[in-house]
DNA sequence: CGTACCTTTGACTGTCGTCAAGGACGGTGG
DNA sequence: CCACCGTCCTTGACGACAGTCAAAGGTACG
């Protein structure tokens, strides 16, 4: 497999999805790739996961779907979207290696979501069941699964803020800063990379239309806080866009006693 | 204590928050409360939880706090907030009998939000030790407690996509209609019921202004939706603000190969 | 080489935020 | 009891940000 499609990372995402890709991996290996602390014991263990490849538009899981599996990212880029009962998709999160999806389908036992391979995907199968009995058995694996929750909780939040407070061009900056983010941890460019999303898909995630992400991202070209290129983007200026004005600051009003707002 | 403030409910919510007031839940009191499952052995376990009273405007944590506990409302009304760096707040959540707070603070071991009292309120503490311990104790409490954060994580995904495609009409009226269930399989009125928040309070939870909502409320109450007066409400017309149109219908076209639209 | 999709850009429109004024309610103190 | 105040709610007029509609060029792929 020589060749990735377009949502290839410019820098080496390759080796991610590399040619001969695992079969299986090690509950040792799992955690450190959820950035889990891995004792001793975790290490000894000779749990195996599956390993299950996936190609560009290839579905992992759909909603109402039963509920079996977490999946673990090992590599690839991938979409989790709600669609409701008109059709319509709302794409909740954008996958990738470290992350773990499928979780919302604890409730209930079935998915509430759908999750669809927007690259070739490497992923890591762990069925519920063991996931329960892990925890049991390592008390500091439990914690640690609670936490791996409470971080897409976190997650979730901090979406919520962003839709419910930020202009256009503020959520715009701050999901190339993610991204940016992202991409560091995952030790390729913070600076240059490419999107593997489309604009409509980085628009409907923003709660924006495709005409206005394009036009944003444009603006930020103008203004020399970034270089774009289609999907190829070289941020130039991150402070400019982490200091983005936010929101025409309504939503201030409400903190009144509680916070006093120091700034002007 | 014989008068509740104004967020008191109509029918009766005063008994949520009794006189006297009990001092200590059993286990199987709070997986009643959590709707989860009873089995023989939990209600034969002797763990007793601590309740907290709090008044109206109080602060059961903050954000930044070191976390040690879960909370589960027994009676009263709150509000969960992040503040961000400018002061400025977001309203993530108005937790209610039955419902847990606290939990975002798992994964960094501090509480990512504040909660307030907005109305008299009556607290079970749940130590994070605790809860964990139980967990392995019995496995079938285990599961529950990932149901109870996957539950929250529903909840946040459905705000995402509320208020990431919803327009500010259909905002409101979603949020009524929430209300109305939540107070409804409380045992109280789901047709006539006070909010507990004020107009900037929802607008903050909802992304809209203080003055969005009161226009909204007012257009649905001159439509004969409901009526409202000031923060009286009566349903008149669920199905009406059930099948609100959507935002102008943008975000659809992200939806085209994966599900054909069925409608017009 | 043609088709399908993605992206950009322009012109126009509408929803919703902004600013402002006035009224209702509830608590407090004279 | 009434005046006074702060907070909350409503309504209007205005404007801007972002959505809508439309057209055209670019890129990928068969």
């Amino acid at each position: 497999m020589p060749t990735l499609n377009e949502s290839d990372q410019s820098d080496g995402a390759a080796l991610v999805t590399s040619r001969s890709g695992k079969l299986w991996s090690t509950l040792a290996e799992v955690c450190a790739l959820l950035r889990l602390p891995v004792t001793h014991a975790i290490r000894a263990d000779d749990t195996h996961f599956h390993h299950m490849h996936y190609r560009t538009g290839q579905r992992i899981h759909s909603a109402g779907q039963p509920f079996e599996m977490l999946y673990v990212v090992h590599g690839g880029f991938l979409k989790s979207a709600m669609i409701d009962d008109l059709g319509n998709e709302q794409i909740l999160s954008f996958p990738m290696r470290g992350d773990v999806f499928g979780v919302d389908g604890m409730h209930n036992r079935r998915y509430g979501c759908e999750t669809v391979a927007m690259s070739s995907c490497d992923i890591i199968l762990v069925p519920f069941k063991t996931f329960t009995e892990l925890g049991k058995r390592y008390s500091e694996l439990d914690v640690s699964s609670y936490e791996v929750l409470s971080r897409h909780l976190m997650a979730e939040q901090a979406r919520v803020v962003s839709l419910g407070s930020l202009s256009a061009e503020a959520r715009v900056a701050r999901f190339l800063l993610q991204l940016s983010d992202r991409f560091a941890q995952l030790g390729f460019s913070g600076r240059r990379f490419n999107l593997f999303m489309t604009r409509a898909e980085m628009g409907n995630y923003l709660g924006l239309t495709l005409e206005t992400v394009s036009r944003t991202l444009s603006a930020f070209n103008e203004l020399g806080y970034l270089s774009v290129d289609m999907r190829a983007i070289d941020i130039l200026a991150p402070e400019a866009l982490r200091t983005l004005r936010r929101l025409p600051p309504s939503h201030q009003r409400t903190a009144r006693k509680t916070a006093p707002t120091g700034q002007q």
